[in-house]
DNA sequence: ATAAGGGTTCCAGTCACTGGAAGGTCAAGG
DNA sequence: CCTTGACCTTCCAGTGACTGGAACCCTTAT
């Protein structure tokens, strides 16, 4: 299989996976072309990594991630060890999140938003 | 005023400063020394754009603020446009993270989290 | 022979800083 | 006058995870 064969089956950009390739997660064969050449378990790799970091993993996560799962003797504990940190992170960002929104629809929401120039939203950042 | 003076007044490192002078944010003269010479003007303007940017404004956004806050004919509908286009991104990232969050805990609470390695994380990642 | 559509590498840019090196300036103390 | 320490300066490189683009090679069909 070539990359662009892969980027369909997998959904991710070839750019990417030549990234995945150099930064040292996947290991494709080449061709006497030079051409990389994808074996079922590359392809298989990228499909988890895509996953993995649609769930908002990181690099190294997912690095992680995939040795765990390489790793037939790996204990589900240290995977779900880098699940729950990453999830409180996620929580974290939520939370950082809604207080940036309520906050700016309460700001919204107090401006006129016409031609005049008063604005309650510069006069709040001008001192908070 | 010297920079570490602003740096303290407005809670932003004194390395954030150099680098919104860089950028053209702001414009502090210089004294016979080489030093930066900061007016009251640019430690207001360093915490509008420090309060601008704890909302989750982007440097552009702020630019665009500072400059319609200095503008006194300002339309208010203007920065109103600003914010709620802001509004509306933070709230499809936190729909995002939440759809994350859901999918992440739902696997994290069917994961033993034991000394076994069969795990419904890695098996989720494997094959969704 | 050529053109289209693959593939390759390498360099630069994104965003908003942040760290660090190398060196100039200033005020106080000996 | 000299030194020490705390300032200040500029410039370069790195962060994370790609993404765009240039320049060039390979393959297949016409």
């Amino acid at each position: 299989m070539n990359i662009s064969d892969v980027a369909k089956a997998t959904g991710l950009p070839a750019k990417t996976i030549r990234y995945y390739e150099d930064i040292g997660l996947i290991y494709p064969t080449r061709g006497d072309n030079g051409y990389r050449v994808f074996a079922d378990t590359d392809v298989h790799k990228l499909a988890f990594l895509g996953r993995a970091r649609a769930l908002g993993f990181s690099i190294e996560d997912c690095r992680t991630l995939l040795a765990l799962y390489e790793d037939d003797s790996r204990a589900s504990a240290d995977v779900k060890a880098v699940a729950e940190e990453h999830l409180s992170q996620i929580g974290d960002k939520i939370a950082q999140l809604e207080a940036m929104r309520d906050t700016l629809r309460t700001l919204v929401q107090s401006c006129a938003g016409d031609a005049r120039p008063d604005c309650p939203i510069l006069k709040d950042l001008a001192r908070g």
